[in-house]
DNA sequence: ATAAACGCCTGACGGC
DNA sequence: TGCCGTCAGGCGTTTA
């Protein structure tokens, strides 16, 4: 489901109150409960059980596209893959059932709880005293001052691969997921099949603010409307190309296409994004 | 080193 | 209505 702009409003949320709930700062772990054994990738289920409980949650916040919960001893890292989702429960909601597709959930001292709900079973937990052990081979943080264009042009030029999966690789670049990606391409009217080392550094440079430009927007775009994939609703996209397969560019009018690459449905104009080369 | 293919899962959707 | 294939915001492993 999520890439960092769904990632980011969650973890906000989980800090300021939102997904149904209060903040979850300073709450206490009473107990844990697994529901699909998967879902923990580590420890051993009888470790995690038994390391949780006391702990107590000083911070949230977000790396790539884990969330990161620190605690007092240990880190709880989630991730969401596709389709997983949290939400907090008050302790009069916590009372009662589970919801279909609930996977995990971290009861608190005061009966509230914090729930994994991820219907294709694809996300992960983990509870690590040092959160490298998980987070250890991410990339860079889109927005880290460190990250200038010079620094992004380098990293390009390092490697001799499509952008398209080389953007989605979270050992180059953290948080970028298939829609952003497409997104980012098409503002740097970038081809997803260009050669990451055949770029010059104007367009590395240029490539790097439509990263930054994409996610910003869809950090504010989340921030503003919560309840978003599988919670129904009005929602319609102000993507440029993501999912307007067939409708004119934005740009230049031209019918908006969509391939498979590395195994992704790919959105880009035919016409603002051309391939240096003669790539097809 | 790069890239493709596949596995992991459930649900929604379109075609027949 | 039911069945079937395809696709989905991700990523690890295996294979070319």
């Amino acid at each position: 489901m999520p890439e960092l702009p769904e990632v980011e409003t969650i973890v906000r949320a989980l800090n300021l109150g939102g997904r149904g709930g209060d903040p979850i700062i300073g709450q206490v772990v009473r107990s844990a409960e697994v529901l699909w054994n998967r879902t923990l990738a580590a420890p051993s289920l009888p470790d995690f059980l038994f390391r949780l409980p006391g702990q107590k949650i000083d911070a949230v916040t977000r790396r790539g596209k884990f969330i990161v919960i620190h605690l007092d001893r240990d880190n709880l890292l989630i991730h969401l893959r596709m389709s997983g989702d949290l939400r907090v429960e008050t302790k009069l909601d916590a009372e009662r059932p589970y919801l279909p597709h609930d996977r995990a959930a971290i009861h608190f001292v005061d009966g509230s709880r914090l729930v994994f709900n991820d219907p294709r079973k694809f996300g992960r937990l983990w509870l690590a005293a040092d959160p490298l052990s998980v987070l250890g081979k991410l990339g860079p943080e889109p927005f880290d001052e460190a990250l200038k264009p010079e620094v992004f042009f380098r990293m390009l030029q390092s490697h001799h691969r499509q952008l398209k999966p080389l953007l989605m690789d979270q050992s180059f670049i953290a948080g970028l997921g298939n829609i952003y990606t497409d997104e980012s391409l098409f503002l740097a009217k970038l081809h997803p099949l260009e050669i990451s080392n055949q770029l010059t550094f104007t367009q590395a440079a240029n490539l790097l603010d439509a990263v930054r430009e994409v996610l910003k927007e869809g950090i504010r775009r989340n921030g503003s409307s919560i309840d978003w994939v599988y919670r129904g609703g009005e929602f319609q996209n102000d993507f440029r190309v993501y999912q307007r397969t067939g409708q004119p560019c934005l740009i230049c009018g031209k019918q908006i296409e969509k391939r498979m690459i590395g195994q992704r449905g790919t959105h880009f104009c035919p016409q603002c994004q051309q391939l240096s080369k003669n790539r097809n």
